[in-house]
DNA sequence: GAAATGTGTCAACATTGCTGACGTAAAGGG
DNA sequence: CCCTTTACGTCAGCAATGTTGACACATTTC
């Protein structure tokens, strides 16, 4: 197996400094990217689900996320039904750099796929689903009880 | 290509996080680990075949690899035909650490593997070089020039 | 002998993760 | 209506790992 846990750190380096190129010239890090891609994925995300989602800690994620802010990247709303819950957007601005580190990304996807052929990007995304940890209910709930200090 | 880039995202996180769970019980951290591990699969290698691999400045390096020489997971040699090259060789202690980590990693893969059927293991290495960047000579000189400061 | 190469090291700094503690506003249960 | 819980913000401080730039030394090579 050590060929495929090679691949794995060379392909994730490669895949992620596309990305890191982009950030620099805007002075944000991948931190940022992380938080920025969620808010614009998941529009009217709330914090405490984007710490569900990042598994990092309430500190981590307010460094960043107040840049966001600041810069207008991110707006905030109160939640409608309850207004403790801080609603995460993304601005045109912040959706406009997500899209282009997408957009490199996915070339790198795209020529994968065209060296490897047909069916190569559906084995790849149950590939990497199954490499992924689905956790259970109840691991969930610990994780989540743990993280929240 | 949105659920790729997250699927990427996730199943290096959970892929990364086996390792660091049995790092952290030998206090080394991620780096320590990248170190050692090419150290224990390329027996002689040399410091500067070392950053190249790894993409970080001898700074970065030498904080983490003097970390494993002292704690004797790596022991270094003078090259014999070049007396000012360090090669580095990783000692059973070093050897046994990569080999705990390598099989909790490929214990993930084979899960996988098992859940997706056969020949998903070709496609999996095959996705992943395809994803990694191959420079060629020019390019390589560069960065190796570049990095050398 | 002079220049280039391989390596070590010092000082300083940025990013991004962590812990622990405390404050405040809103929600919800009795 | 009080009291507890929840959701969030924030402060102080620390650790790991990346960076740059400069300099020193031994060795090899021209």
């Amino acid at each position: 197996m050590f060929g495929l846990i090679e691949s794995m750190f060379f392909a994730y380096r490669d895949f992620v400094r596309d990305a890191d190129r982009i950030l620099a010239s805007d002075k944000f890090g991948r931190a940022h990217h992380r938080v920025l891609y969620f808010v614009s994925r998941r529009p009217g995300l709330t914090i405490a689900e984007l710490l569900e989602i990042l598994e990092i800690t309430k500190q981590s994620l307010n460094r960043v996320l107040n840049d966001l802010l600041e810069r207008s990247y991110v707006v905030t709303r109160s939640g409608e039904t309850d207004r403790r819950r801080r609603q995460l957007f993304a601005t045109p601005q912040g959706d406009a750099l997500i899209a282009e580190i997408a957009a490199v990304q996915s070339a790198r996807f795209e020529k994968a796929f065209a060296e490897l052929g047909p069916g190569a990007r559906p084995q790849a995304i149950a590939f990497l689903q199954a490499m992924t940890d689905r956790p259970d209910a109840e691991a969930l709930v610990g994780k989540v009880a743990s993280r929240a200090r």
